[in-house]
DNA sequence: GCGAGGGATGAATACGTATACAGTGGATAC
DNA sequence: GTATCCACTGTATACGTATTCATCCCTCGC
């Protein structure tokens, strides 16, 4: 391996000039046949791969697009990196990956700046984070998913939070629930909030009044789910049900349920946010509210492509349905009927 | 937002020429100290950064790695996954994240030659795949995590897998069981075939036979694992511990003894490999061979950054320990004792 | 006072591609 | 025969930076 071939270096092999080569690169149509097909086959001889950066100093295009993540480990943000390098790679570009988490705020602005990429996804936009303003005060076409910041103008395709949340909670009420645990997060964005918000409203449509010791507001991990269970069920009177805003919390009260011994849906039911495939297995057998993943990420990545064709488009912002669906972590019959 | 500035516009701000402006980015210290405070000051105002581009081009350094992957959604992936995302950030590094799943291999091929990245991290390296094979002889430098090819010429920073698993053998049989399940993958890696003949190994060396009726052959996928503990448990004499060689395998086989009501660990013992965070949670509390993520990829990226440096390297392979860690899967007291 | 040397800077160029511009040759129309 | 046009191709340039080379000025030693 020495230098990789140049284009100019092909040009010299065909016998024509390094334009000539461009021009069959970029599917001129201002190129005889022949000369073409001539081209064309000493690039293939030669192995040729036209050096992308070159190219895109040139056009100003990188085909790669900037994701911006936080906690790869989480179920949820895992299926949502896949979906997202599934859409992206079928449309031939390259993803790079940011995780906000590890890499200072100030830094990842520069990386923002540094027009490495044609396009940003933001998975994890919170009110206390500048990294959407960022990314859209620098011109370059942002899309976000999953968790959108009202008001910025700046596309956003986002579940229902607030409608699946609601429809949780009136399908407890329903149910016959009275005394209903909410395991919540700090209101960090949009979705954490409109899962709290939109399911309170539904207990208060039915006119039921959640005990202020029957809301926790914990942090994301598994183990912040655990210890709320192990809080909730060692009060007195427990409550007969606990809705949390993600799954992996409910993964985590799920086994604080059953370390206490308190069986699931016997005594307790339990629902969770997000539907990962984590919910469907055994162990958890999870009532949840499931996002449209791969409807997100399918409407958002081309709601970012048509920015980038058109960055004067005015932004758009897509609401998608969160369906509640149900396994056995509730029952199917009223509770205790 | 215009045009971003260039360091030519800044040095036409500052007074200097454009090469100043360079030396003083990188450092160069054939700078006066008070030309170099000027210009800095003026960069600073302009809230400059340089094209990645044109710097990539010029220097052939692009301060990006690209990565490898499959199954981001396993749970150890994951893991592993983010604990690069990580190691790379700290150093300043982009990573370029590719799915071999969802890209053709030979586009995948493409990417490799258009020198987008410094460097390739392998982490699903299989002998069906000819990617490892590509990357080396594209002389691009490379490193493969996790799962290694015997004999080929590349860095490689493995588990020592074969040790991890005859030592789970080891226990099992010392522990006194006699009738053993194997719920095992394809041999297409390094890695799962490891794991499956260290741990027949053990029990060779113990004297105890495994009945090719406990030993399955499957799939990757959590259900998998499910599927296989229905069919070994429902067995007439149904093995006391099954072994696997994954720790998503064997939340399937623990999720599958349950809904066949088979109590972990009276009635069976089961042990994983990975020790993801997930063999943590209470509903698994999973004894599993524990790979050493951490070391993996820092020693891995370190290996990669030194051929970057120098490509002449002789390659390394790297070979951790994986320490078995018992949880609650696996009793402390010998078996039926 | 003068030459040598070194520190600091500017001018010029290269990285590899895409593209505007300027030909060139042939065919067509008169 | 000449003018016009078209299809095609080559020349030259630009993208924004890093770096080589040349230049300039100042200091120092004699």
């Amino acid at each position: 391996m020495t230098r990789p071939p140049t284009s100019r270096d092909l040009a010299r092999l065909a016998g024509v000039s390094q334009a000539t080569v461009s021009r069959v690169l970029t599917n001129n149509p201002k190129v005889n046949p022949e000369t073409r097909a001539r081209v064309l086959r000493v690039l293939e001889e030669a192995n040729y791969i036209p050096n992308a950066l070159a190219r895109a100093m040139k056009t100003g295009r990188t085909d790669t697009i900037g994701v911006f993540m936080t906690r790869v480990t989480s179920p949820f943000h895992a299926e949502l990196l896949d979906e997202i390098g599934r859409v992206l790679s079928a449309l031939g570009l390259h993803m790079i990956l940011w995780n906000i988490e590890h890499d200072p705020e100030e830094s990842v602005g520069k990386m923002i700046q540094q027009r490495l990429v044609d396009g940003f996804v933001l998975t994890s936009a919170t009110y206390d984070s500048s990294l959407h303003t960022i990314a859209v005060a620098s011109g370059t076409p942002t899309v976000l998913l999953h968790r959108g910041i009202d008001g910025l103008d700046c596309d956003q395709v986002v579940g229902d939070n607030w409608q699946g949340a609601y429809d949780a909670g009136r399908y407890l009420a329903e149910a016959g629930h009275t005394d209903i645990g909410l395991v919540t997060l700090e209101h960090t964005g949009n979705t954490s909030r409109d899962r709290d918000l939109g399911f309170r409203a539904a207990l208060a449509d039915a006119g039921i009044r959640i005990k202020p010791r029957n809301v926790l507001t914990v942090g994301v991990p598994h183990a912040d789910g655990h210890a709320a269970a192990q809080k909730l069920l060692s009060a007195k009177k427990p409550p007969t049900a606990i809705y949390t805003v993600t799954d992996l919390l409910a993964f985590g009260i799920l086994d604080g349920a059953r370390a206490l011994g308190v069986r699931v849906p016997g005594d307790l039911w339990v629902i969770g946010f997000d539907n990962t495939d984590l919910a469907a297995w055994e162990s958890f057998d999870l009532t949840s509210v499931e996002q449209p993943v791969h409807a997100i990420v399918e409407t958002g990545i081309d709601l970012l492509r048509r920015r980038i064709e058109n960055p004067d488009r005015p932004a758009e912002i897509i609401t998608l349905p969160c369906p509640l669906k149900i396994r056995k972590s509730t029952a199917n019959t009223p509770w205790r009927s």
